[in-house]
RNA sequence: GGAGAGGUGGCCGAGCGGUCGAAGGCGUUCGCCUGCUAAGCGAAUAGGGGGUUAAAGCUCCCUCGAGGGUUCAAAUCCCUCCCUCUCCGCCA
């Protein structure tokens, strides 16, 4: 949610940041909508006012005076609900298309609409071209992979990860806590199961609804990233200042839809229905969310980079943004068997846009004001460990542990 | 799943139709006092949204778990839901 005086204090920023991002709105329309819904609020609490008022003298009156200031608040009341009513009423108005609008763009996020126009900052690392074998003709080489039997078990997208890969998830996991604990970030593992406000709250809902996993008898869904779970923590708290910045690293399982991705990365398991993923998330005093987001990247890039993959980092475009997001950054690991890079980690600034949703406060010296939130991946499992052994495969299609990883899982090879 | 008890300000806790956004305590902040510390004295101290203002300020409304209802008037009465605790059952 945006801070809605902006539409008093500068329309035009909101307005290049929609253009920006692709959407059309008509603002002139809202500002009005704005102005009419904050005085229908005026009226309505100025009636509330002389009902209470009246409501007062009735246990001082006696008698027919009494009766007659009964009458008169019973009046005051009837009137008040109607404008009430009214104002209630242009408020859902205003607050239906106020919570679908996207978080304002930061400026430095890179021009454009399509992932495509994202801006690549830099590259580490040198990618292999060659003959290599993909990810899933390893697995079946291995037998540390089985869709197959996944699909047989829960249809399409989902794997069965297996033996040696499994030891290798555990070790990326924990590879990733050892890195991130010394720098504040408190483990967790939250719940993958949440109700409603907490995707409302970090700005799934209601844009991305149709991405999400209903349990529809319980009211109850599951995150498609332990971010929301980790923001919606601390939602209703006033922070105190000097806990900011608040940082906590959250592994969970993700839950995907993946609507309308039919055709899309089949093969194998690099866009899947569920994953395991470890998640950066920070609470901050706004004044430093850019350079949080500056480290959140860069933690990012350590992990990467204490593995040894290739990698390119990208400046995501404005219109490509998810609604939340003010600016956002993707590392993509070169992928062998693909022969290109893709998407292993995204960090976002979101701002004050969920703090300001799912009211999460600190204390400043001259009152509360609201957080700012980020987050980033730090392993997203499945794409981490597809990157490991394609590209850590020998040209007889053993795999060799990385070093880093090597006290974690206790082999050095696999094959 | 069954039975019971509760959810009030940063925390504890009173209030159970109007004078209550709310006693009292703790905590915190500021000031005073005390040659240190502790104690003592005085004052301030919930959140949100409007109006007005250059700002300070003034003022109005909302919020006593959430949402409905009754009433001229609800923290207080009624309904639904959520959460917490205790006991029993089940269970990794």
């Amino acid at each position: 949610m945006i801070d809605p005086r902006i539409l008093r204090s500068e329309p035009e920023a909101l307005a290049a940041s929609l253009q920006r991002r692709g959407i059309e709105l008509d603002i002139d329309s809202l500002i009005a909508l704005d102005v009419r819904r904050r005085n229908e609020r005026v009226a309505a609490e100025e009636l509330r006012a002389e009902q209470k008022n009246a409501g007062k003298s009735i246990s001082q009156a006696q008698g027919h005076e009494r009766d007659a200031a009964i009458a008169r608040a019973g009046e005051l009341s009837e009137a008040y609900k109607t404008a009430l009513a009214t104002a209630d009423a242009l408020d859902a108005e205003f607050n239906e298309i106020w919570a679908s609008l996207p978080n304002v763009v930061d400026e430095t996020a890179a021009d454009g609409t399509e992932e495509e126009d994202a801006e690549e900052l830099r590259r580490w690392g040198e990618p292999e071209d060659g003959d290599f074998l993909d990810h899933l003709e390893l697995g079946e080489k291995h037998g540390f992979l089985d869709v197959q039997r996944a699909a047989k078990v829960s249809g399409s997208r989902f794997g069965f990860i297996l033996g040696p890969l499994v030891r290798l998830e555990f070790a990326l996991v924990n590879y990733a806590m050892d890195r991130l604990e010394p720098h504040g970030f408190v483990p967790v593992v939250p719940p993958v199961l949440v109700r409603d406000h907490a995707l409302f709250g970090t700005g799934f809902f209601p844009g991305d609804r149709d991405q999400v996993y209903a349990l529809a008898d319980d009211d109850l869904y599951l995150v498609g990233t332990s971010e929301v779970s980790l923001a919606a923590m601390h939602a209703d708290e006033i922070l105190d200042k000097d806990d900011l910045p608040l940082r906590y690293a959250g592994f969970s399982t993700c839950f995907r839809r993946e609507s309308g991705t039919y055709g899309k990365d089949t093969r194998g398991i690099f866009r899947v229905h569920q994953f395991d993923k470890v998640e950066m998330f920070s609470f901050v005093h706004p004044d430093t969310a850019r350079d949080e987001h500056d480290f959140l990247l860069a933690r990012e890039e350590e992990l990467v980079q204490g593995l040894g993959i290739p990698y390119r980092v990208m400046n995501i475009a404005a219109g490509d943004l998810g609604s939340s997001a003010a600016k956002k950054y993707d590392i993509e690991a070169w992928f062998p068997g693909q022969g290109r890079y893709r998407e292993i980690t995204s960090t976002s600034n979101t701002t004050d846009y969920q703090s300001r949703r799912l009211k999460i406060r600190f204390r400043d010296d001259d009152g509360n004001r609201l957080v700012y939130t980020l987050n980033g991946t730090a392993i997203a499992v499945g794409r981490w460990l597809i990157a490991l052994v394609e590209n850590y495969q020998e040209p007889d299609g053993t795999i060799v542990i990385p070093e880093a990883l090597r006290d974690y899982v206790g082999f050095e090879t696999i094959g």
